[in-house]
RNA sequence: GGGCGGUUAGCUCAGCGGUAGAGCACUACGUUGACAUCGUAGUGGCCACUGGUUCGAUCCCAGUACCGCCCA
């Protein structure tokens, strides 16, 4: 066998990978050896999704917990799956669509669904040869999909998924939790549904603040004051008008009050008072009122700002505080509304509500108060409208301004005051389009119903968070968590179990008051799992009817023959005795969060659970972004622990977002992403793998470089050729036995090397300080056995030693392959193939357990000892000038019995590594540089060519740095606070250390000393 | 505005009470029995600032400045 000078990534990760999956070594509990469970849930790419950054990084560090227990023989699974990202996936399906010319709605529901689910089936395994390509060892047979199981799921999608969502949502709805409400949502006017505060981005673009004056009613005046700090009064005026400032003018139709803060002194006079929105025609202006709250900041603007609840969050609450009307402004793609009455119908029917008329919710929503030019305009559109509408009107705040007249000359003139201000607004991140508060029908949880348990499960550290200002946040927001809106208008997702049938009216029965019973109007609604639940439910609620009958439609029976059919309409006639009501299913589907809120449980198979599932859980670490903390995190808190009543895991590792090298996020427009697959085909998957390794400090920004990445893949070579270099002195020969053990101080030391990296990786590992176990394993591997090993070995390979030393780096070699496999997979399992015939592929190979006691103290000190002279020798040799191929005699002028005990060990390699062809033992003769080490005082004649100069700044820099040190630790131990506080093994550390200062310092100031003679 | 972090070598980052570390970059030299994706030797730090606690502070505490992130 002669090896390549290098691996081929390119060529082996596909031939590896294979080979893993048809040796079923990623199926749960594959080589486990012990009755403990481990179990990581993948956070579910979307379906629609292609592999970035983010993910090579969350996976990597999931590979490496789960590669890492496999070996250690946990009952190990790493359950896949993908979610089916209900608004992403619509899009791409009508992309689709688009590219033929047509639309959703040209398809009915199931149609559209079946289109969405042949895109499925054509895309949805990308992100899965993806992750493979990053050597994610995922039990594939187990994947699972958030939308499995669905009524029109396909064959090959049968899994259950649907039924837990389902089953959750009829629990929670049935014990309160969850309910239905009209609420202010993010609305995304392109997609026409509600969005999650998740996939809103708010962006800073240039936006304007326009000022406008809202007249008093009845023409009244008041004395407008303003003072400075002082008190002094710096502005008196007369004034017939309250001024406000919007960025949104077109919402000023929709006002329902201007509030003012109760402490602003200068609006005190007009609280209580009706002022008029200055838009629309003239003799229908509507009148609000002037209201205080302790919302308007006195020093931003005038101090007075206008409340429109349907359109504004801020403004909802106060709305909300103050029990006012909310008029929705737009429809379902934001345009300005055109149905419902005339403007003038609308507008005297709001006045009554301001003087104090009473109103309902549904009431309001009817009302329709843009005026007749601006209905169906484009919310835009619709804004210059209104701001060229009060400009015209002269009821624009003025400001001076400088023109330009005809002539070029400049003149001062009055102006509507504009201020130009970035302002934040909300976007969609799908849809790209300003996002709408909008006052919706809604589906909600209760979330702080269920709030409680799983901030307990934190706080009494159930689940730990890492880092740990994760939990603060968590705590943050759950102690303030808001209902959470579950519903959404779209077609594809779980559809909402909820089915409407008329109200039936108080106090009265159908059989004895027939269609007067029942209100067309007020729907009722049933929600259970299955329809056949619904009809049971129904006939329990139309209990009047004494026959009842199981159909799509339920009947009802009046006893007289008399038939209904749906909403708002009865007729008569016929001679049945039952009445038909229709029963409309809600159209919503569930919020993709829902769904994967319950993903721990229902990708296990809850709620048939069975042993080879329900054994995974709760299941243990969870690895995700630190941005979906909210989102999903603390929502697979609230449900598992609603539903099954168990935390879903004990630990939660959170990252952060994956930046460029500069630390700036990657974006197709700032042209900075990096692609793991462009990544892996030029420096293979490993060295992406080393490098989120090292990168992940618990907490850690995380900046990725390319330069890095090589740097990993060049430590990659380096144990390859470290391997190489063993099959060619024949370390692979012989049959592959038990941990050796040799004599030679060499391979002792290096066993014991190896003890301490273990111990330091699994340390690092059980503390998910990946990045230190990633350092850990480098240096040892570089630093320690390329460096030095293999170099001390070359000698020993000569020698009588040469058996043990094969036997040893073979040990040693594999332990490095053993203790890098978890981050580095492909490349190790190479290796363990190429250097020898093994019982078990490396991903099953046993970890190691051993540690300190395989560390030789004598061994350890001897090998550092000869180490240091080493370096000490070549860095002379360095410094003086010496040619590097030159080999020089060396004397030995001193030597304790330790120091001749290494050196007689030792002597082979010392030659060798610093270019020494004698040791002879003398006094150092005139015109030699002097090389002191611990314990012994060597020198290196330079036969005559020794320049004294360089030679003496070299030893005065020692010297120097040597006694800064000393004079250090003097002054520490001189300190009899140091002597009586300190701990015992600190001071006798700091003692040893000043004498070991002081006497190399000697030998150091006695080698000026001869120089000086010599000079 | 509220909350949470950060500030350590030219760059990217570890360390977090007991003599400042790594990788990359840089400089010089170098084909020495695997490796030039390499080797050897170097250069480079008042550990942001000001106080406090301590025998001792890069590390703990308080404040200041600047920089991030999240939520309004």
């Amino acid at each position: 066998m002669t090896m390549e000078t290098k691996f081929d990534a390119r060529e082996a990760e596909p031939r590896l990978y294979a080979m893993w999956e048809e040796a079923g070594a990623f199926k749960a509990g594959a080589n486990a050896s012990r009755p403990e469970t481990f179990c990581i849930m993948i956070p579910p790419p979307n379906v629609t999704g292609a592999l970035h950054v983010g993910h090579a990084f969350n996976n990597t560090i999931q590979d490496i917990l789960i590669r890492w227990h496999r070996m250690r023989g946990y009952d190990t699974l790493w359950q896949p799956g993908q979610d089916h990202a209900g608004i992403a996936t619509q899009l791409m399906v009508e992309r689709e669509l688009a590219k033929s010319g047509q639309k959703r709605t040209d398809f009915s529901r199931d149609e559209f669904l079946g289109k969405v689910w042949e895109w499925k089936g054509k895309y949805g395994q990308t992100i899965i040869n993806q992750l493979k390509r990053l050597g994610s060892s995922c039990d594939w047979s187990r994947n699972a999909f958030t939308m499995s199981g669905a009524p029109n799921a396909p064959e090959g999608e049968e899994g259950n998924f649907h039924d837990a969502v389902i089953k959750v949502f009829v629990e929670m709805y049935n014990k309160g939790l969850i309910y239905r409400g009209k609420r202010l949502v993010n609305w995304d006017p392109h997609f026409e549904t509600a969005i999650s505060d998740l996939e809103v981005e708010n962006i800073e673009v240039a936006g304007h603040m326009w000022h406008f004056k809202y007249p008093l009613a009845g023409g009244a005046t008041y004395e407008y004051v303003e003072k400075d700090a002082d008190g002094n009064v710096t502005l008196r005026e007369t004034r017939d008008y309250i001024s406000i400032a919007t960025t949104r003018p077109e919402t000023m139709l929709g006002d329902g009050a201007v509030a003012v803060h109760p402490s602003d002194e200068r609006y005190a006079p007009i609280v209580g008072m009706l002022c008029e929105i200055p838009v629309g025609p003239k003799e229908h202006r509507r009148l609000i009122p002037i209201i205080t709250d302790e919302y308007p900041d006195p020093t931003f603007g005038s101090g007075a700002v206008k409340i429109t609840g349907a359109h504004d969050f801020n403004d909802y609450q106060v709305a909300k505080r103050a029990g006012l009307p909310m008029y929705r402004l737009m429809d379902t793609r934001g345009a300005m509304r055109a149905d419902g009455a005339s403007y003038e119908d609308c507008a005297k029917r709001a006045m009554e509500i301001s003087r104090g008329a009473p109103f309902t919710e549904a009431e309001i929503d009817t009302l329709n108060l843009i005026p007749e030019e601006l209905r169906g305009l484009d919310r835009m559109e619709a804004r210059k409208a209104v701001v060229a509408q009060i400009n015209a009107e002269g009821l624009a705040v003025m400001v001076k301004a400088t023109l330009k007249d005809d002539e070029g000359n400049e003149v001062e003139t009055l102006v509507p005051y504009v201020e130009s201000k970035p302002i934040m607004q909300p976007f969609g991140d799908r849809s790209k389009v300003v996002i709408e508060p909008m006052l919706t029908d809604q589906w909600y949880v209760d979330a702080e119903k269920i709030v409680g348990r799983a901030l307990d499960a934190v706080r009494n550290g159930e689940t730990v968070i890492l880092p740990e200002a994760g939990e603060k946040t968590y705590y943050h927001w759950l102690e303030n968590i808001e209902p959470w809106c579950i519903s959404r208008q779209l077609w594809w997702g779980h559809q909402i179990p909820v089915w409407y049938g008329p109200k039936l009216k108080e106090g009265k029965s159908v059989k004895f008051d027939g269609p007067d019973a029942l209100d067309f109007d007020e729907l009722h609604p049933f929600c259970a799992a299955s329809f056949s639940d619904v009809v049971r439910k129904a006939k329990s609620y139309y209990r009047d009817a004494e026959e009842v009958l199981e159909s799509n439609s339920i009947f009802f029976g009046d006893g007289k023959g008399q038939r209904f059919y749906g909403p708002n309409k009865c007729s008569g006639g016929g001679d049945l005795n039952s009445v038909q009501v229709g029963l409309r299913r809600d159209p919503d589907v569930l919020d993709t969060w829902f769904s994967s809120g319950l993903w721990p449980i229902g990708t296990l198979g809850w709620p048939n659970w069975n042993e080879s599932t329900s054994k995974y859980f709760p299941t243990d670490v969870l690895v995700t972004g630190f941005d979906i903390l909210f989102f999903w995190v603390a929502r697979m808190m609230m449900m598992q622990l609603a539903v099954v009543d168990q935390i879903p895991f004990h630990t939660v590792y959170l990252h952060q977002l994956v930046r460029d090298e500069k630390g700036k996020k990657m974006s197709k427009t700032a042209g900075n992403v990096i692609d793991p697959l462009e990544i892996i085909d030029e420096y293979g998957a490993d060295a992406l793998r080393f490098t989120n390794a090292s990168m992940a400090a618990i907490g850690g920004v995380l900046k990725l470089s390319k330069d890095r990445i090589a740097g990993y893949r060049n430590f990659g070579t380096k144990i390859w050729n470290a391997t190489r270099f063993a099959e060619m002195n024949g370390v692979f020969e012989g049959p592959a036995g038990a941990m050796p053990t040799p004599e030679h101080t060499v391979n002792r030391w290096i066993i014991g090397e190896t003890a301490k990296v273990r111990e330091t990786v699994d340390a690092a590992l059980a503390a998910y300080r990946f990045n230190e176990a990633a350092q850990a394993l480098y240096g040892f591997v570089w630093g320690k056995v390329c460096d030095w090993y293999v170099e001390f070995a070359k000698p020993l390979f000569d020698g009588a030693e040469a058996e043990e030393t094969r036997a040893t780096m073979r040990w040693v070699l594999d332990q490095c392959y053993i203790l890098l496999h978890p981050m580095m997979p492909f490349i190790t399992e190479e290796l363990w193939g190429l250097s020898g015939t093994r019982a078990k592929m490396l991903v099953h190979a046993d970890w190691p357990t051993y540690g300190a006691e395989l560390i030789d103290a004598d061994a350890d000190r001897e090998m550092n000892w000869v180490i240091e002279l080493i370096e000490t020798i070549r860095s002379a040799r360095t410094q003086m000038g010496v040619p590097v191929g030159l080999k020089l005699p060396m004397v030995l002028a001193e030597a304790d019995e330790a120091a001749r005990a290494a050196i007689a060990r030792n002597q082979a390699l010392i030659e060798r590594l610093a270019r020494i062809d004698s040791i002879t033992e003398t006094a150092i003769p005139k015109g030699a540089i002097s090389i002191p080490v611990a314990g012994a005082l060597f020198g290196l004649p330079l036969d005559g060519v020794i320049d004294v100069k360089a030679e003496k700044a070299r030893l005065e820099k020692s010297l120097a740095k040597l006694e800064k040190e000393a004079a250090g630790l003097r002054a520490k131990l001189d300190n009899p606070r140091f002597i009586a506080n300190a701990a015992e093994e600190v001071i006798e550390e700091s003692r040893e250390n000043l004498a070991a200062r002081e006497d190399e310092a000697a030998k150091v100031a006695s080698a000026v000393k001869r120089l000086a003679e010599l000079g």
